[in-house]
DNA sequence: CGTGTTCCTGACCAAATGGTCAAACTTGGC
DNA sequence: GCCAAGTTTGACCATTTGGTCAGGAACACG
């Protein structure tokens, strides 16, 4: 997948640099919408010298996209089907929320990605993805089953989730205008929010 | 703020063709992604005949955003402070996922823009759109202190009908990979389980 | 110190992009 | 059927964009 370990320090920081300044910009203006120029200022670098450490400007995306997807399902991945299903599940939001609060880059790097048709990580989507969440679902079901979560649609339930901590990411801007300029962080209200929201939904 | 009336037909067609075309466009790759060529081609016209009816590409992407600003907030207005306080906000909830079937494109053009920093549209943001949240939440809280609705965060209450309802547009695809290829429509099952949702959040 | 490797850059290129313009073509109303 | 107004276009322009390349600078290491 990755390229091999033998780097050499500049190497290292060098494509360190470079993503950091490819998310930034990247996440908020698209792969269309993002220059290489652009990137090659934010990170420090001339542009020839980005295409010294990566092959094109598509590259560097894909490079980001791959990085991201293993970060990003994470969270999921560490809900337990041994564990208790209400604490597993609101243990899930709140990563979750904690990771719109931050990566929110990702998060918006992401939410273009799939605005977009989600071109270059359908396959990841209907592969890695979609089999997680089918994995998942199939635990939610059995606790439903067992009587210990309400009984809501396993698939819409991921998503509400989703879409309820990624909004805090990927609409900042929007959250902050609407609150006002008093509100300095959103997140701790939006935590309080969100954890009344799924006990009443997930108590059986 | 917009044209004065006295239109053609054939002027009245076009720009309408040419802001239909520019939501395809600008929805997917956001402002800077887009290119005039795709929404000429796309409108089925010249690029120099779409700079007859628009000065530039800033404008048409202008004249979309203002259009949409008001439509989008029609169902949020409708809500009346005499109603019966559930119905009310079930249905603008249930209004809010019919503008996310209906009209996806707009959506997705939203949430491009506030992507990118609402560059565009932070003053609508800020004004318009703020002063009617700011007005229905001050709704909301007095059918708290009522006792009619349950004591949640107003605001991110507002946010998170917002996130449940547009998720289905602007991460479509991704949501139709992960339900899979059998399910046609999600809107059905989504309608029902975000009711669900809301009635078991508001009600006291 | 020397030398091979890694790193970096200025100059360059072809294609794409937003936009202009004069000239040609349609259209509508008399 | 005429003509002024409205409409369309091809040719053109400056700038930006992704990408290349030859050669120079910095580095590692014996």
């Amino acid at each position: 997948m990755t390229e091999k370990q033998p780097q050499t320090r500049i190497q290292r920081k060098n494509t360190a640099a470079i993503l950091e300044a490819a998310l930034d910009v990247f996440s908020q203006y698209g792969f269309r919408g993002s220059t290489l120029d652009q990137i090659a200022q934010t990170a420090g670098l001339s542009k020839p010298n980005l295409l010294y450490y990566f092959p094109s400007k598509e590259a560097i995306h894909t490079g980001l996209l791959s990085r991201l997807l293993d970060t990003w399902l994470d969270p999921l991945r560490e809900m337990d089907p041994n564990g208790d299903p209400i604490s597993e599940l609101m243990g899930y939001i709140d990563r979750k929320l904690e990771m719109s609060r931050d990566y929110p880059r990702e998060s918006r790097l992401f939410a273009n990605e799939i605005l977009q048709g989600a071109p270059r990580i359908m396959d990841a989507i209907e592969g890695e993805l979609k089999s997680l969440v089918d994995e998942k679902t199939t635990v939610i079901r059995q606790w439903q089953d067992e009587g210990k979560i309400a009984k809501v649609h396993p698939y819409h339930l991921i998503f509400s989730i989703w879409s309820l901590t990624q909004h805090y990411a990927d609409f900042d801007v929007q959250v902050r205008a609407v609150l006002g300029p008093d509100e300095v962080d959103p997140f701790p209200e939006a935590k309080t929010y969100i954890d009344t929201l799924f006990t009443k939904l997930l108590t059986p």
